[in-house]
DNA sequence: GTGTATAATTAGGCATGCCTTAAGAGGGTA
DNA sequence: TACCCTCTTAAGGCATGCCTAATTATACAC
């Protein structure tokens, strides 16, 4: 078994060395909130444990079974976070802490119940993809909003978690996965977006834009 | 805020204290499985806090503030007793350990959402009161079933949690709270009780029939 | 190539929550 | 009253997971 800590530590590196790039101590540091002394020493142990490998100056990343760990923690999480929104009602700007904690405290037979409840969903209400009980994770493949040319429609795959201010926000424009967007004007030199959502035309900074991922109609 | 520590202290204070004396420090300990020296240590940090009270020789018992802690964490654990049978399926032997984790990562808006999800249960699936929001707990009266004398008609208000094993044995015999029992012989003697559940009749243990709490018809 | 900014590590500490060993306090019994 | 057993507490330790301050190692830019 693996400590609450530990858990926090390989999803952490699960999530920022997605791009394939073993993940920088400091970066691990950082995102965790802790200091880099506190992260060498956690990551150590990690790589006795041979969840992780680690060369200095170039980062740490999962191995076979680090990732295996990982993406359990990551499904129990949205898994979570979907029994919280569809079955508890909360907003989806409320679920991620609530998730957070209890990922941690769910055995592998809840984990299977609370998939069978609801139906065994592909992704969490953010739209990020589910991984499945024997540690497979497929990534719908998108492109940021923002690359997207006047005129051309696309729908929602996911938006970014974890700025609960931000998912408010898109939940007032209506931004969510499963929508369709249709961008009316890119304006140029990475200027804002307008884009059509629903009845709805709203105004997008680039910068935002950047981060919503869809696919194109 | 608590620890998770802290709060199994509270709860575990709170149950052994239900019959109004204050708890050896040495029964705490037994029941949470720890040593003595380790209890002590808690229950000075508890006092510091104005949680309980301790005078030494006598017991711990809980402060107003300490009992308010304590039944809402097991209002939390009992209502995710009631989510993991009701909603997820989970026997009612596997739900206190799952429980026991959830409890102490549960926020009061999800405690909240949890109730009326459930449609605010009165009791957890073993037949045991639901603290309310408020932090009231109503104790529905009643007599252990050992009690009964032969031909008295009674339903069964709780079965004992805590020991997955009896909890599966009661399962099979279909002794669960509401469910209408019938005592048809009470050997003498301290002598076990033959009753009728439903369809069937069992043979009952006097030890284990003074442990189900029932309400005589 | 060398210097320097950045990254990593060492050293030393702190809080929490548990432990064992051993000494002290209370209370019942012979 | 004296003894003994149990309960409590004191002393010292250990593991985990975090910290700061100071030092060392490395990569990259010049
Ligand atoms: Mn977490
Ligand atoms: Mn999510
Ligand atoms: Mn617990
Ligand atoms: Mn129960």
């Amino acid at each position: 078994m693996v400590t609450e800590s530990a858990e926090e530590y390989l999803e952490a590196i699960y999530k920022l060395g997605e791009e394939g790039q073993p993940v920088a101590l400091s970066t691990l540091a950082e995102c965790l909130e802790i200091s880099s002394v506190s992260a060498n020493e956690m990551v150590r142990k990690l790589v006795e444990r041979k969840l992780v490998l680690y060369e200095p100056y170039k980062g740490v990343s999962l191995t076979p079974a680090g990732q295996a760990k990982a993406l359990a923690v990551i499904r129990r999480h949205r898994l979570w976070e979907r029994l919280l929104t569809d079955v508890l009602d909360l907003s989806w700007d409320q679920v991620h802490e609530e998730a957070c904690r209890l990922e941690h405290a769910t055995s592998p037979l809840v984990e299977e119940r609370l998939a069978q409840l609801l139906g065994e969903p592909k992704t969490c209400p953010h739209g990020h993809p589910m991984p499945t009980a024997e540690g497979e994770m497929a990534v719908e493949a998108g492109c940021p909003l923002a690359e997207l040319t006047a005129g051309q429609r696309a729908r929602v795959l996911r938006v970014p978690e974890g700025d609960d201010a931000l998912l408010r926000y898109l939940a007032t424009l209506g931004l969510k996965p499963q929508v369709t967007v249709q961008v009316e004007v890119a304006a140029p030199f990475q200027g804002p977006l307008t884009v059509q959502v629903g009845e709805a035309r709203h105004v997008l900074g680039r910068e935002l834009a950047s981060q919503i991922v869809v696919r194109p109609l």
